[in-house]
RNA sequence: GGUUCCGUAGCUCAGCUGGAUAGAGCAACAGCCUUCUAAGCUGUGGGUCUUGAGUUCGAAUCUCAACGGAAUCACCA
């Protein structure tokens, strides 16, 4: 059992029994004790003052006198002030320690068919443009919150809406279709996204250019974009997409696969996956369909000019539009008809959206919408907001050439990885094959775990010069030590170390283990508390800490050269139980560890 | 202007269900590789936790206000 909980338990047994009251566990504050003092755990007393009508140093005194009559984990305590020190019992730590070494789901909860189920959208791309850097951190938080919420027991589906409609995409097909010469990913080379996205930037181009050409006839700005031929052809595009002509559909399906092959290599290579992918080109649809239905039970309104709207005034919002005058959708009615098929499709306990702050509005009229038409879950939506990356030289601006591709990004780390590992001759018993394969987990380890520390609703700098480097708080550094963890550990069995399944009983703890295993038995709690918090840095932040510690402790203390047997065995057990932590916490973020580096 | 979020070391960030002298990394300086992987370890310097009130025995943490920054308040998605 828990060190901390059966403390508790022996406190409030203490408060009984020396001042016949019950007090409520919420209020026994147990928190590690600062290093300046001995101890591992103190208990604040200044709840309890009233209850026992004594001044602190007097009432903790008697509290400690109880618990160390009573219970066998206490073996000593000191007072100062009104902060009762607790020093646990080695066998105490070793039992902890035997709990963790023996549970392979420590920390995590397995769902059943009866678990509430958690649907995860993430990702959300648009189909005229590669994937950039806001596109990863998405993903990251995504993939790395579907595994928080596994590992506390709900069942999870990833899934991803497609933004597959719109006049973005025309304006791809059309560039394609005037200025393409019928290329395609096979015949350039290009990956079918980069292919797509080149060509909504041509549109882009000639779209200027004649915006610039219609202003020098001394049309104004607003009226040259308004008459310019090839935003008109673009926006015809979308009318004939829309009433299904055959041709542009045709188009449309073959730019969007390109697009589609593109996008699965890129999320394979990230790692992300989802379950179910929803396309708004099928959701648009339904979502009408939900407005119409809430408009006859009259939960919107119609305007004079036929637009449907909800009024939100009521909760202190203004009026949302959810369909124009002409009967075409809005985002807002999408996302209401991708709603109604998820409902459709999976009975959702939790949903939650992983999308960037800038939609903190969307997702707040979302809530009340999806609730106002009847979803279970539509008040409790989790709206999983993230701030926006940004560049040293400030925000990304895909008109200034300034934003940073996934693609080309994930090349540079892996590269970057290779040329580190080069330099410090990491490498150099490797195969080509290892060498290779061990960059791309460094690389891609010091690009996520970047990404994933940093408090998800804090805007973050990315400085892709400077700010990956692989000392430190960073994913290589923690990837280090697991490796050379692994490595202490195949160097014991090549010498016959086989390591038992029971500790032994009666070793004596230094203060570095002692602290390692209290930080070990912290992972539960961490893992529980992100899958409450949302907040895969949390778990990031406790992995840092943990390697820290046990970076200490691996060089003050030999392991191989261990002379006592049995300190040796519990040395390298301690590792190994580290190195399965490390590994299971990274694997939380959808980080790989490398067995040597 | 309304709403939401952020403000902690020179820089990047932890800490936030209130607890003792606020922590890491980077950068700077000084040590440690014939010894389990030096992508490491140790030490030094660096802070009015934006400001001001309030609640409390006790506030970086909670409340309110001000200041600074971001997002949003589109018949874009």
């Amino acid at each position: 059992m828990n060190i901390e909980t059966k403390l508790t338990e022996a406190i409030l047994a203490a408060i009984h029994s020396l001042y016949g009251a019950e007090v409520n566990p919420a209020t026994v504050q147990l928190q590690k004790t600062k290093k300046e003092f001995e101890g591992h755990l103190t208990l604040v007393v200044f709840p309890f003052l009233k209850l026992s009508g004594k001044r602190p140093e007097d009432t903790a005194q008697e509290i400690g006198d109880y618990l160390l009559n009573q219970e066998p984990a206490v073996a000593k305590f000191n007072v100062i002030k009104g902060f009762l020190n607790l020093s646990i019992a080695p066998s105490s730590w070793i039992d902890l320690l035997q709990t963790i070494y023996a549970d392979k789901e420590y920390g995590f909860s397995q769902a059943t068919a009866q678990s509430p189920l958690a649907m995860i959208e993430y990702s959300s791309p648009n189909t005229n443009k590669p994937l950039h850097l806001g596109h990863v951190r998405n993903n990251l938080l995504g993939k790395a919150l579907a595994n928080i919420m596994a590992a506390n027991g709900y069942q999870v589906v990833k899934t991803n809406i497609v933004n597959d409609r719109g006049i973005h995409i025309c304006k791809s097909m059309l560039a394609w279709a005037k200025y393409g010469n019928g290329e395609t990913p096979a015949s350039s080379g290009k990956k079918g996204d980069h292919l797509v996205g080149d060509y909504y930037v041509a549109f882009d181009k000639h779209y200027k250019a004649e915006i610039a050409a219609l202003m020098e006839k001394g049309l104004t700005k607003e009226e040259a974009e308004a008459q310019s031929p090839l935003m008109q052809e673009a926006r015809e595009m979308l009318v004939k997409w829309e009433a299904g002509d055959p041709q542009v559909r045709a188009l449309w399906e073959q730019m969007n696969g390109w697009v589609y092959e593109g996008f699965a290599e890129t999320y394979k290579r990230m790692g992300v996956d989802f379950d179910k992918i929803y396309y708004e080109s099928n959701t648009y649809i339904d979502g009408k369909q939900k407005v119409v239905e809430g408009l006859e039970k009259g939960l919107f309104f119609k305007k004079d000019d036929g637009s449907v709207w909800a009024d939100l005034s009521g909760e202190g919002l203004d009026q949302k539009l959810l369909l124009r005058a002409d009967g075409t959708s809005v985002y807002m009615t999408q996302d209401i008809g991708t709603a109604a098929q998820r409902f459709a499709d999976y009975s959702i306990n939790k949903m939650i959206y992983v999308v960037g702050n800038e939609q903190n509005y969307h997702f707040q009229v979302l809530s009340i919408l999806l609730d106002r038409l009847g979803f279970e879950w539509g008040k409790d939506l989790v709206h999983f907001s993230y701030g926006m990356v940004e560049l040293p030289e400030g925000k990304m601006k895909s008109r200034e050439g300034t934003v940073v591709d996934a693609d080309d990004l994930m090349d540079d780390m892996i590269e970057t990885a290779r040329e580190t590992s080069a330099e410090l001759g990491k490498l150099d018993n490797c195969s080509p094959e290892e060498a290779a394969e061990i960059a791309r987990i460094v690389g891609l380890g010091a690009l996520k775990y970047f990404i994933l520390k940093v408090d998800a609703r804090k805007n973050m700098t990315f400085n892709p010069k400077e700010s990956i480097d692989f000392n430190g708080n960073t994913g290589p550094f923690i990837q280090y030590t697991y490796a050379r963890i692994q490595s202490v550990l195949r160097k014991a069995a090549a010498q016959g170390i086989v390591l038992p399944s029971v500790l032994p009983a009666s070793v004596a703890l230094n203060e570095k283990e002692e602290n390692l295993i209290q930080k070990l038995a912290e992972f539960a709690t961490v893992v529980a508390q992100a899958g409450t918090d949302y907040s895969p840095s949390g778990i990031a932040n406790y992995v840092y800490d943990l390697v820290k510690e046990y970076n200490q402790f691996y060089h003050d203390f030999s392991i191989l050269r261990e002379e006592n047997e049995e300190v040796k065995i519990f040395r390298l057990v301690l590792s190994s139980i580290v190195g399965s932590v490390v590994n299971r916490g990274m694997a939380l973020l959808g980080i790989e560890v490398p067995e040597r580096m």
